[in-house]
DNA sequence: ACAACATTTGGCGATTTTGCCAAATGATCA
DNA sequence: TGATCATTTGGCAAAATCGCCAAATGTTGT
């Protein structure tokens, strides 16, 4: 109910804003992160982030969820990786977008 | 009081998600893929959005807060535009974590 | 089978986000 | 000045998200 016209158009930006969603929470982006370095598994994981076991559990549902992070279970353990590292291009570019902003408040202050 | 030790860390990821929320919907993907073809007035987004005129302003406004566009009053008129272009490298690769999530999909059903 | 470990799931209150309406603000023009 | 157009702001109810606890599930080793 949100885009005029094309109902395609509409589920298109859906499907694509389900998956940014994955990545808009700072736990989230910390987890994808350190993925980018290698696979890590559940505890690893849990022993970077002080949260409940199973709110990160949660965290790492959504974005696999989401088709960014794959699992694999390997004895009693969960081992997560990412499936495209085009992922970290965010970073670059998130990054650029917070220093243009920082330069626009100093123009401000000069 | 997510990520252990580090509170610059911490506040890293907090500023980086703030970034990416604000991508986080249709709406507002919808109006960054419009902006990526060039400026355009509220008016003009309005038009292509069915959503109340006050919604559509209060998305901009989000986008605006995050520093991923930029607002120019020119008469009674309000212009937005992209600030950072690399903006458009979200989008590449959303599009390729959707294709790859098909194809996963397709190989299950095979 | 039992205890211990690793992880996920259910549920629930607290917080945040969303979207509409109505009202306010600002600019243009008669 | 008053009417009208363009846009933003305030407020509020509905919906979604977050994070903890407790309980369930699955695995390993005894």
């Amino acid at each position: 109910m949100t885009i005029k016209m094309d109902q395609k158009k509409q589920k298109l930006f859906e499907a694509r804003a389900k998956i940014i969603k994955a990545m808009a929470h700072p736990t989230r982006l910390f987890i994808v992160d350190e993925l980018s370095k290698g696979e890590k598994c559940v505890c690893e994981i849990t022993g970077m982030i002080d949260a409940d076991i199973s709110t990160v559990s949660k965290h790492l549902s959504v974005l696999k969820a989401s088709g960014i992070i794959q699992d694999e279970k390997r004895g009693s353990q969960v081992y997560y990786k990412l499936k495209c590292s085009c992922i970290l291009g965010f970073f670059n570019c998130v990054e650029n977008v917070i220093k243009t902003t920082a330069n626009d408040h100093k123009k401000l202050i000069r």
